[in-house]
DNA sequence: GTCGCGCCATGATCCAGATCAAGTTGAGTT
DNA sequence: AACTCAACTTGATCTGGATCATGGCGCGAC
């Protein structure tokens, strides 16, 4: 006790907003209190890391609230964000942990976030005594691996307005808020660099394609205030067809 | 027993010369004894399709012999092969059953095959017994899902020429044959058409890089038969530095 | 055989997006 | 306010790879 950091509010996880949506719920209560007693909460401010590229993986990271993003570092010294975002509820450090290797990336807090760390030795403990945690786990590495793959052949199928637009409406599920008359405001959680690392271009490639949404009247750009005008019409681009 | 197609030998798992680099390896004599009961094991022929794209996922895969890729059919209607191969040993089929989705792609024998077809309720009862059964799937999903990320952004940052040296050094660990000068023979399980897609390329970009190596010296090409001749220089290519 | 039909090679041209090079804006600091 | 530094915009230019078009070649079917 007595942290030169302001340690998040230690509640118990069972008072936790995001529980419900987590790996973690569905254990006994035997094994709950021994998760609640081990964990360690912490607020992050944004820009603070979380654990480093090459760490030894020492646990997963649960997050209660905020924002979190992995960044990795390519062979010209460019920080390039992955795609896989950290939402309230998501798991951290899973895949490494299970994977038996060093951390792929470092995790940053996008936004001011509290997060839960939960030592390996507990996670591993907890797996045995709870197949039904490992499975949930692994229909969540199934879901990501999905994505993954789907993103791959995706972004090379795909020119950058396209991948843009359907990064925009994937932000708006999370981030925006709708308006009476139809139109969507989003706050972007990242910036334009980072936006073009996400999509593997380069800022200024985006500041262009911005500017031809902005020109075509779809969408606002102004900071990282997006004011989404006609989302049909954007949807409409990714899929002229009409899906499904 | 007596059916049109040849079955393949219907060996008990534990004589098969890849189940030891199965997860299936290390369950009790009991559930080994379930799934040699249910397991239903058949060829299939080069070109031959195992499952399809969009079929709900009735079970999994266990290769035993022979190569299996998995196809997608993209928007313009290419087909596009992805890069996570089958060998044998993999088991295929495993991410949509537990993601709870249906096959995302066709599964087509590249060269004659044999596989083992295990259902879904078996699966999924083998998974409930056996805790460790369930983390060495984890574990292979934490390693797929790992290897995915790498490959988008590493098909982002690298030109088509390195991408088709890593490529080609990734099947000389599965199809190589040495020899004694420090040469290596590479037979190549795909087209040209499919080496394409695999990486998000067009055929005639392939050709033409091809034929670039060949001037340089480093490999030659005969239809699907490759001779690598300065392996050193291709590695070097790939990380002029010395890696790590 | 030769007909057809994928697969592959090669040339000519085009284009999305990268790269290079200045500015501009904007938030934070002293 | 003036200074700084990073994020952003905009323009000019270059280029890897796509696209379009054509011809050769290997192979199975008849």
């Amino acid at each position: 006790m007595g942290d030169s950091k302001a340690p998040a509010s230690q509640t118990d996880c069972i008072f936790c907003k995001v529980f419900g949506r987590t790996e973690w719920s569905g254990m006994s209560a035997a094994d709950m209190a021994k998760l609640n007693e081990a964990k360690v909460c912490r607020q992050f401010d944004r820009g603070e890391a979380i654990f480093y590229e090459g760490d030894e993986c020492r646990g997963v990271y649960c997050i209660k609230s905020g924002l979190v993003g992995i960044r990795k570092i390519d062979g010209e010294g460019n920080s390039v964000l992955l795609g896989r975002l950290g939402y309230p509820g998501t798991t951290l450090g899973y895949r490494p942990l299970l994977a038996g290797e060093c951390h792929r990336g470092t995790a940053e807090a996008l936004e001011d976030s509290q997060v839960c760390f939960i030592a390996a030795g507990l996670v591993r403990w907890l797996l045995e005594r709870n197949p039904d945690l490992g499975l949930r786990f692994l229909h969540h590495a199934a879901k990501d691996l999905g994505n993954a793959e789907e993103d791959f052949f995706q972004n090379a199928a795909h020119p950058l307005r396209l991948r843009l637009a359907h990064l925009l409406l994937v932000l708006k599920d999370h981030y925006g808020e709708n308006f009476d008359d139809g139109t969507v405001m989003v706050e972007l959680p990242v910036t334009r660099q980072d936006l073009a690392s996400m999509m593997g271009a380069r800022p200024e490639s985006i500041s262009r394609v911005i500017k031809e949404l902005d020109q075509d009247g779809l969408a606002t750009f102004s900071g990282r205030q997006v004011h989404i005008q006609r989302i049909d019409d954007l949807l409409w681009e990714l899929d002229p067809a009409g899906e499904a």
